[in-house]
DNA sequence: TTTCTTGCAAACATTTTGCAGGATA
DNA sequence: TATCCTGCAAAATGTTTGCAAGAAA
């Protein structure tokens, strides 16, 4: 089960979806509890074609057609249980965003790898920036790119026209 | 003060292009021309679509079909010239980064309003983060979500089942 | 003349949707 | 029972590509 370390955890993500279903009126179906289930079993960014191989791949046979996983990825996302990180290979990538501190990423151009930091003062600089604009942040999405330690690594990859400045 | 982070621009984007292709063994093409030009013409976000709207309705009779379009945004991306700033309504949105200095985004999730600013700090933060990780930052994009000055005056917006938690 | 480019249409990939039968409260 | 939901297949969308004709070096 997903480790509920640095946010203290209420209630379990598929009762926050319950909660979130009840206010739209909708159900939870079987269907719905085996998607919150397995987007919660493990802590990896997802797209929506991983998370519907993950769920054909259950011995237990409880299959969910990809159109119903594409449904309760949105709905997911309007309960707040996860979020966007990222577009990779033109698909969106989601991440667990309820239980989960706020972080932003390293993106390496290289290998894709994703290397996930947690910094308060880009929060600060946000809310200072938006006070002068009047706007009224709810999130925020922040990615660096380049390369990762490993792929820095590489001389042959760099050409000889290096941008000396 | 120092001039070479606010980027002086010693030659036209065309030109940029001009050499760009040069590099790559590619020909200066009257529709790669038309399009970096119309590019260039004027400094809102844009998308393919946009754009190619913008070509189709010149009254000199310049068309560059859809595909060319595609391809060139792809080339001027290469270039430098464009990059992707986010996206909107499953379209990615480019603007200018040749000839303009880096800033980040506030993005009205109402209107869709792009507000620009920019400051230093988030640069040299990510480069503190970086370093920590062995990480080399080629880039970054930030964008702060939420509801701009004016879409945050309408306090009917929200409805009642906000989050109690 | 050789290679690169274009426009077109068809292909692609991801995501969305209409609908009829099935499930849930 | 009155909705709501699902799976399927088809549609929609944004983007890419193969190809034959045309243009640039």
């Amino acid at each position: 089960m997903s480790d509920l370390e640095s946010v203290s955890v209420a209630i379990s993500p598929k009762e926050k979806y319950r909660e979130y279903l009840a206010t739209q009126r909708l159900r939870m179906t079987r269907e719905r509890s085996i998607i919150v289930e397995e987007v919660f079993a493990s802590h990896e960014h997802f797209d929506a074609d991983q998370l519907i191989q993950r769920l054909d791949q259950r011995s237990d046979g409880k299959r969910v057609s990809r159109s119903t996983v594409y449904r309760s990825i949105k709905q997911l996302e309007d309960a707040g249980l996860i979020r966007k990180v990222a577009r990779q290979d033109d698909r969106d990538l989601y991440e667990h965003d309820y239980g989960y501190p706020q972080h932003d990423h390293l993106i390496c151009k290289k290998c894709g790898e994703l290397t996930e930091f947690h910094n308060e003062q880009i929060k600060e600089i946000l809310e200072t920036v938006a006070r002068e604009f009047g706007f009224r942040i709810e999130s925020h999405r922040l990615e660096a790119h380049g390369l990762c330690k490993n792929c820095c690594r590489r001389p042959q990859d760099r050409p000889s026209k290096l941008n000396l400045i």
